[in-house]
DNA sequence: TTGTACGCGTTATCAT
DNA sequence: ATGATAACGCGTACAA
């Protein structure tokens, strides 16, 4: 690959005037500007990124360290950030920790070694204090993205008020019954418990809580929940996957959707759209948390004494469907 | 961020021997190197890559253009490259075109701009010649991925096999009515095709395609087709994402799955097995494909001299589930 | 065994 | 307006 050295000798001038031309600096023979641009153009020169990091300027690149791209959302949330990056003259240097605390230590040494000019990171546990330390010592801009992390500059979805949204959703719609699929850790868990308190006072004797991923389980723990009740129940899962699974072993049981179970997801995956009957799931704001990221990222590259943090929660969007209305019209 | 030069100083030997010691060189007194280890430790050295690749070593990365993350296909593809380049030690450096071939085209540049090893890339269209043209100046092995590209190394599914092993089952199941979902210039409708046709003489007669992608399009295209035969119809799609269109469509119009219509995917999504009924699909073997690949790149870029090109289609695998399963127990 | 000297490709600071 | 020259962080040949 042709160099600046080399087009200084095959143009016959020296190598700092073929960097002055090819960056723009107007204090140049137009002559010789034509001429370098020219030899240029024919060997299609490309700066070699490296050497120009290397004299002290950025490298352009953003590490991007996220748990699981296999994951829809975040497979979309990289592509999301690779295009907002890409808008600012940025590209990505992706890691994948497969929620591997271990594996991620070494993404945040890679990371170093590249000496990107800042961070997107979704941690494997938020709350670990060995990425801290770590980040802290990157000494460049980073951003969380999808959790809530105390100290640092962090996008994420408001999952208390996502899970308020379904709780509301459901009790209007005339749910009597509510069962939770998923971690009662998840804050989605905290906001949907909240809410239907607040609506119903003798609500906790009406909630079943399944946290089990497996198909058999979850089947024999709705085969029970049914038995014992024939009120109509809502259902609100964790995320669209175990909806479409809970939907696939009701409809198997022989329930009625909407009219007996209605049925909650969450992430509003393409699929929703498809499925008979369609499901309302709650969605987030991909793109914009990837876009406000890769900005706030690149205002810290550009305003190093910005010592300001950001806690920015994002909000949630019920996208009802047929699989969770039960009263026509209503919304 | 600490630098060898910085701990020679700070351990008062010369920046080679750092160099020396951080890598492994044996001719080093002990004494010595615990120090340098020591000091390196303290301060969490991480050598600069960028530097390391100037003196003329690899830069270690690889450049990886895909058309579209936030396809899960793809997503799973980019998973598995970047997990086995891992293991070799290379991270990549991604990009996303969107599927389209002016945007491929800068993100070629941005990718020689950063001197990467090798490049794997999924052209926008296979036949360009641009993109060829481009990778020719790249001078670097690149490999393709997902289609298959002449005069390049390229790892592909045989989709004319895959749409072969679509027809032949539902033709085994007793289907009598054909229906393909999708583009017709794709191979898998040729293998599906030719495969029935081998079967059936008088297939011609029973195939209908439906090419839109849309569902209103979609279901009176169906609603025409059930008013037309009520011989009981197999439906092949091309990827998971139109089959559930087509199932939530079918349900909602009472065909009863897999009695009066059978239905493949394609791509065996995760989704195939929580849907009631489960949905056939066809597989195609990703991990290995993307090992296959990043493997194929390590080599060339081991051994510089090698100069054959590699065409290597791999196979599909059926996943029959009840979404196609007319006949009890044979798949 | 260890240090000196040089070069990788670029930008930046000087003179000229 | 242009050309020397140094510097970035590292590896390597060579000398000591």
């Amino acid at each position: 690959m042709i160099t600046m050295a080399e087009i200084a000798r095959l143009t016959g001038v020296s190598q700092p005037t073929v960097s002055r031309v090819l960056n723009g600096n107007k204090t140049v023979n137009p002559e010789i500007r034509e001429k370098v641009l020219a030899c240029a153009r024919e060997h299609d020169f490309q700066p070699n990124v490296l050497a120009q990091s290397l004299v002290g300027s950025r490298t352009k690149l953003i590490g991007v360290i996220v748990t699981d791209i296999g994951n829809a959302f975040f497979a979309d949330l990289v592509k999301y950030i690779e295009q907002e990056a890409g808008k600012a003259g940025y590209s990505i240097i992706l890691f994948n920790t497969g929620y591997d605390a271990e594996h991620e230590k070494e993404c945040l040494d890679v990371v170093r070694r590249y000496r990107v000019d800042g961070l997107v990171l979704v941690p494997v546990d938020e709350n670990a204090v060995q990425w801290r330390s770590m980040v802290r010592k990157l000494e460049i801009p980073v951003v969380v993205i999808t959790r809530k992390a105390s100290g640092v500059d962090s996008y994420y979805l408001a999952h208390d008020e996502a899970g308020a949204l379904a709780g509301r959703h459901l009790a209007e719609q005339g749910y009597e019954e509510y069962l939770f699929l998923g971690n009662t850790r998840d804050m989605k868990y905290r906001g949907f418990v909240d809410a239907l308190a607040k609506i119903r006072p003798d609500f906790g004797a009406h909630l079943t809580v399944i946290t089990t991923k497996k198909t058999e389980e979850i089947r024999q723990a709705l085969e029970e929940h049914f038995k014992k009740t024939d009120h109509c129940t809502g259902i609100f899962t964790y995320n669209d996957r175990r909806a479409i699974q809970a939907l696939g072993i009701l409809e198997e049981m022989g329930i009625r959707i909407p009219e007996q179970a209605g049925v909650i997801g969450f992430d509003n995956t393409y699929i929703c759209e498809y499925l008979y009957p369609r499901l309302s799931s709650i969605a987030q704001p991909i793109e914009e948390m990837a876009a406000l990221t890769v900005q706030r990222l690149i205002h810290r590259l550009d305003h190093p004494d910005d010592k300001s943090v950001i806690d920015h929660p994002l909000h949630a969007e019920l996208i009802s469907r047929e699989s969770s209305l039960r009263k026509r019209g209503e919304k």
